[in-house]
Parts: structure tokens; C-alpha cells; sequence
DNA sequence: GTGGTCTAGACCACA
DNA sequence: GTGGTCTAGACCACT
């Protein structure tokens, strides 16, 4: 059964990685999404859930369903996932976390450090 | 009237706007707090909401009430604030930023460059 | 309906009486409370006064709660607690009291006698 | 100025700690306190929090007051607190002590330990 | 005037 | 059903 962190909620949770599934192209347009009883069993939340996360999703036209078959990845979908947070990143993340280490007296040195480090992972 | 935005609840916003201050300096150990009917005024918010973030802060240790008297800054106030934001910041903050760049395709250049004119601001 | 004394505030004896089932043992790790509106009405109390509570035991590491779902036992809760108290107990409970003996004239034998015989109860 | 703890009413704590001069034989009866204004200056409060610890004595018949004159310590005054104090200490603080005792394991032998090194002091 | 506690009731997000 | 936040208003203790 997958593990899930705390403070989000289970289904956002669940949408970030179908999300993240299909930005490192693992999940490419077309391909189907497994089952709302597969999912639901795979990370131990109640079916209600998935079928909520999977709502969501269609909203926002990432993925579609196919009425008694299932749902499946969108055309699109990885291109309007990278937009919308592209977009959020830098108009709000970039800003934010610039601001805080400003505050919090972070160098940019420290920063690259970090970022360095992840990269040889 | 102050301005919140929205989101994150309301006595958590008024948390980190009294903890700028703190942090920025504008209110160093000692200092009296606006009295929780006065800021309750100043934001457009019920007291009790108001009474919620004291008592949040004061539970942090950050501050300290006096009965009948007031809400004063704590002495080890702007270091506890600071020595929990940094860890928070380097543990949760950076890593999950430098996986989004990653994802997003961000590069560390295009930070740099926010980064830049940031501070010449 | 619960019982409870005076002088102090009620959500700090529901807090107590929390800790006490946590301690004998009665409530262990992972063990769901019972919902804020359930022990409302047990104790025959505002909800939100089981709320802050529940809140403060939650900052406190003795409790989690799921959203949607329920409140629960944290895995340390009991060690958390009786660390707490023991240490209270030794720094201030214990001189206190014994300050108390020698001004009152209280002695040794009498003490001694009282916890004898609570303790054949 | 004298130093005071935190927690308690400062009017309280003024009262426990004239209290203490009396049940100590350091302030016999028929001693005068202190005035107003000397206590206020000595403890840093408000003289209305004088006042009212004095006021409360006058009620317990601790002291009583001769007007233009001054408080005075009255004749069954140290008998009045201690008599007070003893059925409180073996009502309520001994049972309470060893039920916390028994609660957080805390042996006969620990606290002996504690009594006879504060005894020495 | 100050803070501290509590009730009553509302609306929201989540499972 | 669960918890989380917020408003409105009350009463108390303390300075």
C-alpha cells in the first residue's frame, strides 16, 4: 500500500501523483488510468475518494472517461499540468521562497549547494 | 483595515504577520501587543479569533500574557522563530522547491536571474 | 453525563481525564478518541470546547487527527506524558509540597502513614 | 524589587507571601504591615492590587485595619492560616500527591530522598 | 481597561 | 458522518 504524507488531503495527494506520473511522461496521452476499486485499494482510502480525485481531474480536462471502460489520459494533459505550474511557479513560488530567505538569511550560495547535491542523486 | 489574503486561515495569517514583525525587528523583546479587542478592530475580525492566535503564539513560547495587563514579546522570541523557520525551510521548503524546478523544467539559471533582480530591488 | 469539579477550566479536565485513560493504558497508541461532538455531549459541553482540547493535545503531540475521519492516539503519547508530568512533578510539585510540610508543621511519619494507608486501598 | 512567579494572581501571591512572614513568627500578632504605597513601590504593581490583597486579609480576619493608621496583624492570625491550611494540605494536597505519586511511579523512597535533602539545607 | 473561558450556532472541507 | 474555522456575545478574574 502506497504511503501518504499528512497536511494535504488524501485526494489531493492522490491527484499530485497522477500528476507527477504524467509530467515524467510515464503516463502518456491515451493511456488508461487504473481502476477507481484498483486505486483505492493500491492506497487504502475509500473508493468515494478516488472517483473524487478522479472528478477533479476531468474538470480540468487532464484526463477523460469512457463510460464503462474507464478513464484515460487527455491529449493535452501533460502540456496544460506544465502551463498551469509553470505559471504558479514562477508568479508565486519563485517570489515567496526568494522572500523568505532574504528573511531568513539563506544565501544564495547555500541554495546552489542544495541544488547541486540533488542533482548528482 | 488590514488586508488578508485568502487560503490559509485567517488567525494563522495574523500568526505570521505579527511574527514579520518580530523577525524584521519592529517589535523586539518586551514589546506590548496590540490588545486583542484592538487588533481584532484593526483586522475586521471577531477577538476570539484574535484570542486564538495569542494563545497559538504563547503555547510557541514566542509570547506571554500578563493578565489584565496584556500580551508581551518573549525574550528568546525572534530566535525560536527563526531557528523553526530555517530548519522548516532547508528540511521541507528547499527540497520540494528544487524537485518542482526539476519537474517543471525550471533552470537554476532563470532562479538565479529572479533571484538577482530581487535583491537590486 | 461526566462529572467534573470546579476551580479549573473545564477543556483542561477533559484534557486531564484524556491523559489519565492514556496513562493507565486504557487508550494506546492508535486508539480513535471519541468525536468532538460524541464527548460533547457525554460531558455536556459546547463542542468547541472539546475542539480546543483536542487542539492543544494535538500541539502537544499527544493526539493527531485525520480530517473526515477522527482523532487518535499518537504513537509516543504516553511516554510524552508521563515525561511531562515526572518532570514537573520532581521540579515543582515535589518542594512545593514539602515546603508546605515544614511550614504547616506536617511531619515525615504523618505522610508516610497517609500513603500506607491509601495504598493497602 | 521582589521577584514573582508567574501563573498565580499577583494579589494572591502577595497574600501568600505575608502569609508566610506570619506562619514564619517573623510578623507576630499585632505587628503592622507594611503600607500601601511601600508595598506597591517594593513589588512593582498597581496600589489598587495592594489594596485588594489587603482587603482579602481583612475579610479572613488575617489582619484588620485601624483607620490613619495601618494594617496590623490580628490576634488569632497565624492560628486562623494555619488551621486553614493544614485541613486543606491533609484533605486535598496529600491525596492528591500520592495518587499522583502512584500514577507517574514515583516511589516512597524517592520522595523520602527529596525530604531529607531539603530538611539539611 | 486587560486577558481567559465558554456557549450557540454557522459554514466549509473531507471521507 | 468526521474535523476546522469563524462570528457573536456573554461572564469572569485581574490591574
Amino acid at each position: 500500500m502506497k504511503q501518504m504524507s499528512d497536511n494535504k488531503p488524501v485526494f489531493i495527494q492522490i491527484k499530485e501523483w497522477i500528476e507527477q506520473h504524467i509530467l515524467r511522461g510515464e503516463w502518456s496521452k491515451g493511456h488508461q488510468l487504473p481502476s477507481v476499486r484498483e486505486l483505492s485499494a493500491e492506497f487504502g482510502v475509500n473508493p468515494n475518494t478516488i472517483a473524487r480525485t478522479y472528478e477533479r481531474l476531468t474538470m480540468e480536462q487532464t484526463i477523460h472517461s469512457v463510460r464503462g471502460v474507464g478513464y484515460f489520459v487527455s491529449d493535452q494533459a501533460k502540456e496544460l499540468i506544465e502551463t498551469r505550474r509553470r505559471e504558479e511557479f514562477r508568479k508565486e513560488t519563485i517570489p515567496q521562497f526568494i522572500a523568505d530567505m532574504n528573511l531568513l538569511g539563506i544565501e544564495l550560495e547555500e541554495f546552489i549547494k542544495h541544488y547541486n547535491e540533488t542533482e548528482k542523486q
